[in-house]
DNA sequence: TAAAATCCCATGTTATACCATATGTATTGT
DNA sequence: ACAATACATATGGTATAACATGGGATTTTA
């Protein structure tokens, strides 16, 4: 039994005319034990599709009914949000998945989904919105953090 | 019981033309018992290549796995890249991983590659980009700290 | 019954597992 | 102390398996 898994890696898969896109082979591994589907559902913030095992978001939902703390509430509610539009997405024998309209829709993916590693979770996004994303956070983070370069071989 | 682990030394092996290296043995016997794979990304301030245990990337997930964290946007953006850069590199029998294009070009290495310990991390240098930063490194500590100056000499 | 979703098979490409050889280091015996 | 041997590691090459993807057949649903 393995208590470590971990969403990794950026991977750029075909969507074909039927909108069937082949689940990165290194996702579904970590599905495979539990079970053949993931979850996605719309970023609440983001144009992307997020992605994560039933078993995480089920965890959140124990934090929910254990929650006391009044701060957290605007989260949980945001948390509620996703449990509403999310999904089951069996994957077939060769490992695809098919998105629905509306996903893909909110992501603009037509013919391309890049996949994106999160750790628990994963995103997937047109590749041209990825690059752009993916040069913004790369940029906010030499602004917010120029100690980094000095802490690397600390 | 913690286990105690250390990526230690320095060690020069070759890069074929798959782009494989074997994985110094020393940094595989700590691997060993956990698993047969390590995890690498590009260093995000430096031209070289970082490795760990996917334990030690675990670490970072399971701390914003909560209901109040998940779906934030607080996430450190930066923290959350490594999940997308990283990769699973899993050695085979004789202790060889194959570098992916993008880490290698990232790094500039082409034959040859410099297997630097940083304890719970470790790097991988081309050769002539490790001997230039060594002796930055260098350079910047004896700058920093005088007292190291008495002891070169002994 | 038409449209859509699911399943199954076929293919080119690429990564992986495995075997073989070379190189270097430690061990043993005389 | 030296040579001979055994051992572990690094490296080169190749056969095999896995993957992404296209196409078609079968089942489901509206």
């Amino acid at each position: 039994m393995r208590k470590v898994f971990l969403f990794m890696d950026t991977i750029c898969n075909k969507v074909d005319g039927k909108g069937r896109v082949s689940l990165p082979s290194d996702y579904r591994s970590i599905v495979k034990d539990l079970s053949s589907e993931i979850v996605c559902y719309r970023s609440l913030s983001l144009p992307c599709i997020e992605g994560c095992l039933e078993e995480t978001l089920d965890k959140l939902a124990a934090d929910i009914e254990n929650s006391t703390d009044f701060f957290s509430e605007a989260q949980d509610n945001l948390t509620n949000l996703v449990f509403g539009d999310a999904k089951r997405f069996p994957f077939d024998s060769t490992g695809r998945i098919m998105l629905s309209e509306k996903l893909l829709k909110h992501a603009q993916i037509t013919n391309e989904a890049v996949f994106v590693g999160k750790g628990r979770k994963f995103q997937i996004w047109n590749p041209e919105n990825w690059a752009k994303e993916e040069a913004r956070i790369r940029a906010d983070a030499l602004k917010n953090r120029p100690s980094l370069r000095s802490k690397e071989n600390e």
